[in-house]
DNA sequence: GTCTATAACTAGATAGAC
DNA sequence: GTCTATCTAGTTATAGAC
């Protein structure tokens, strides 16, 4: 459709770029300006501050990550499908530095309050998505009844972004949690693949909590 | 016994506090030494950089933290047991923020690499104390021998930084998160609590994994 | 070990020409 | 909308007195 972007446009790419790149500490007016080819001025005269423009970048950045998952998520009908799209969707978040991004935000939050609101506003998304992937999955398990679907999406998107945080200084151990998260979940994968004998068993046990 | 801190320590206690409260975007060397009540110039006499002081109260934190927290975890005998402690751990850092400092850090690392293996190091400390009780317990369970502690341990390390640094932007939705863990491990701990009938039909079935 | 002073640089932000 | 020029303030780091 638009074949040149405006600078507006190219002034949020770059953000996003260069605090995947570089992170939070060397993202400045400056450094997202020369990443944009454009001038420097223009970051204040398009956005007032550059904590503005963060928030920017921030609400537009996840929007558009999720939208480009959001097709595989909604096809996820049990939860080894699940293990399997999230394996695929950690791959591409960790070749973009996306969700890393979303720690770089939540680390720049500490210091700039309207941040704190654009980033939480920006995880909202990715909660509310794995939020409705998760009710559906659970519904038709054991488990359905017994945790609280809105409260682990939220458990999840963060650890999500903890594990993307680690992958940076240390992508051995990472790649290692995120073996063991792989391998649980096919064991709780299996657990709603119970027979009804052992479901009913289970279910009676598991009243009690 | 030393009735008067040592300029080295006076400035990486400052550190942490700063870090912790302001976040690595307003940690300088300028407001460490202010917070310590030192001269600023101080700093690179001690620690040379700024960043190898970063790197020096990373290790020196998570050890303190760590230490404050051994008697609490070694008790731990039962996974209901690692869920009180868990909690208790997680209102003492909330309060103290060290946790989400280590989150500071490692959006910190991204740009200085000499932090990141600091932080990586840091990380180690904790994940070896997680690694520890979670092997205890397991190995006494169901699943003991379906999944991978070593992992499990460094994917909840992880989980619980970035689920620190949610409750720096979002406490309400923090708080569910941490809720809806509390019911999930409260189930995971009825498992591991089944009679011999139960546990033994499944374990057939999980085998399969 | 600690201080002052300062060099060299980078940051955010604005005024004003075009 | 975009540019140059500039102001102010904060940054790391060092030299040299004490």
């Amino acid at each position: 459709m638009t074949v040149s972007r405006s600078t507006r446009d190219k002034l949020l790419d770059a953000t996003l770029r260069v605090l995947a790149e570089q992170g939070i500490a060397k993202t400045s007016a400056r450094t997202v300006a020369a990443s944009a080819g454009v001038n420097q001025a223009l970051v204040f005269y398009h956005f007032g501050t550059v904590e503005e423009m963060l928030a920017a970048a921030c609400e537009q950045g996840a929007r558009q990550r999720i939208e480009a998952h959001r097709g595989a998520l909604s096809e996820v009908a049990t939860l080894s499908d699940l293990v399997d799209v999230a394996r695929r969707i950690h791959e591409e978040e960790r070749a973009a530095g996306y969700v890393a991004l979303l720690g770089q935000l939540l680390a720049g939050a500490a210091s700039h309050p309207a941040l704190a609101a654009a980033t939480a506003s920006g995880l909202r998304l990715w909660v509310a998505e794995v939020e409705t992937v998760l009710t559906r999955l659970l519904a038709a398990t054991v488990l359905g009844d017994l945790v609280d679907a809105p409260g682990l999406a939220r458990a999840v998107s963060a650890s999500f972004v903890g594990l993307e945080l680690y992958e940076g200084v240390d992508p051995e151990a990472a790649q290692q949690a995120f073996g063991a998260l792989d391998r649980l979940a096919a064991v709780v994968a299996l657990l709603s693949d119970l027979g009804p004998l052992e479901t009913r068993a289970l279910r009676r046990k598991l009243r009690q909590v």
